[in-house]
DNA sequence: CTGTTAGCGCATTCAG
DNA sequence: CTGAATGCGCTAACAG
């Protein structure tokens, strides 16, 4: 079913019918009615794809993410994708996985689909090969990097002052008196490395001796992983007094460990994750956790790439600050 | 940039530049490689859309999800996504929100999208207003349901018997001597009405009295929703033994209202949950779950819909069998 | 081996 | 107020 189709039916050219289904003015409305009965009578719905191609527009956006499974990464894009489709926009939303080969794959992928915008989740998209592709594969689309950015001049970015988060959270410990205090990463990302920057910082400005400076790396990014990982520091250090973890996900599976190991939490051991996500609530104890500020980062990124998608193509930077939020486990 | 553009420098047609890009036979090496340099040389890439305008085919496939946000069913969107992405299609996810009119909204959308195959991820979607909407609007692209089905030539669908492992969980709380069996449920929804209906005839089957029939529905879906209707199941019922909820993410909170109301699990009181999730290895005590076959689901839905897509369209309905995974709260 | 032509479904001039 | 003609970027059938 095509306008042609729809035309010959009720005896008028294809133009009218195309004016009837955009509204335009001057249209008799008798001829109007008629065609918009005929319209709904086949429930015709225009090719996006045809109509795309004429007006030079295919109301396409594009959302990279690492993995759509990690909790906070999905819940950003959810409320993305609601700004953008309320805008009458389409979102293509897709897994690249960590590779980077993969990550240019799908920028290309997305070229092709001749999105008008583009929305990076997380800090593992800022790496020289995602910029080098956005670069020959995107270089005139609106770009907004969530948490990370990128030097080019239609790429904008939010980030989140993590490092700076990640000292309160050492000052918080501190302040309970726990001095002997671990760091866990769950990954390598330009995101943990801010982290763990801010572990170290916070925890030369407390004074404590740098041989105290546990730094672990975690073998898998999941609940086992945080389990396992903080068994070992026990093990290897059984007077450790805090821990922080890089995300909840894992830091719940350390207060596991922790209880496993007959470390109450938070008298002997204080711990700490970050995204202040829903994991936290679950365990027992309650986790404290440093808040990136999900939503307003989510909020900022939508508004940014709309003001991209109106024309406006800049190559903004913003910074938002973190929160830590205290529960039962400090 | 056209592939008009790229024959003109390369001094040759436009079907011959379109020839290359396909990898079609009968082109000059030389030809070939002049062609090819120049694709090379400003990064061109075909659009999707004009390709699909001539080709009759958009290779694009729609995934609806009422939100995407719930772990469960963003799971399975990504194997469902690996296994099309694979495949050379592009798929469209969006959360479509419960309500019915918005359902109906976004099926349009993926009508307009021309998509070559849908799926609709979870029962929410087994509406009338839902099955008029595909009737109406993508009459002829195959439609897989996942964990649910409607009665449409174009449409498959794979449910899993919950409600016989609904009743394998009450089995089990009899088997532990919890005869006080409470049923706390998160939302109406089909299957969560087959999850009740497992709960009645599991409590009928081991012969508890009517009157001992307990159903709750909670204010909302979430941890917080778990925890009040837990305590308001011990107010009202402070003899109960066990409790089922319709999904992990509620059992968690009732885990610890009733750790907060000093109702040891599973000695007092054993709980159990649906989705055999990763939330139940987070809290304390690990959570007994049904697992509902969330992987083998999904499995089957790509496997079905790549059918579909290939030509085999046919109204195929499959059941898979859940299983109860036990752990520390029962 | 390659160029010419036509047409996919639509919106937009420009005539009438 | 409406129709005919054109072109968006691409592939395919047909010539040559």
């Amino acid at each position: 079913m095509t306008i042609y189709d729809i035309a010959k039916e009720a005896g008028v050219a294809a133009s009218t019918v195309s004016r009837v289904i955009n509204n335009k003015p001057g249209i008799k409305a008798e001829t109007r009615k008629k065609v918009q009965d005929l319209l709904k009578k086949y429930n015709y719905t225009p090719d996006a794809a045809a109509r795309g191609l004429v007006m030079q527009s295919t109301k396409l956006v594009g959302i990279l993410i690492v993995d759509i499974r990690v909790t906070h990464h999905i819940n950003s894009a959810f409320l993305i994708e609601k700004e953008l489709t309320a805008r009458g926009y389409c979102c293509i939303t897709m897994s690249t996985g960590p590779e980077d080969e993969k990550k240019a794959m799908y920028i290309r992928i997305l070229e092709q689909r001749r999105v008008e915008g583009v929305i990076l989740m997380g800090s593992m998209f800022m790496t020289d090969k995602v910029k080098e592709s956005i670069q020959n594969h995107l270089p005139k689309v609106p770009v907004v990097m969530v948490n990370g950015y990128l030097d080019l001049p239609n790429v904008s970015g939010i980030i989140v002052d993590e490092d700076h988060g990640i000292e309160q959270c050492v000052d918080l410990l501190f302040r309970k008196n726990k001095r002997k205090i671990a760091f866990a990463l769950d990954s390598v990302s330009p995101s943990n490395y801010k982290k763990q920057e801010g572990y170290c910082c916070g925890m030369r400005k407390n004074k404590a001796p740098k041989e105290d400076l546990w730094l672990y790396e975690l073998e898998e990014s999941s609940v086992k992983g945080g389990y396992d990982v903080t068994q070992k520091i026990i093990r290897e250090h059984p007077d450790v007094e805090g821990i922080i973890y890089s995300i909840d996900l894992v830091a719940v599976g350390g207060i596991r460990a922790a209880y496993d190991m007959g470390y109450p939490v938070p008298d002997r051991l204080g711990m700490i994750g970050v995204d202040n996500s829903i994991y936290g609530e679950i365990c027992m104890p309650k986790l404290t956790s440093l808040d990136n500020r999900l939503q307003a980062l989510s909020e900022s990124a939508a508004s940014i790439l709309r003001e991209g998608l109106e024309g406006k193509i800049q190559n903004k930077k913003m910074m938002l600050f973190s929160e830590v939020i205290e529960r039962e486990s400090t």
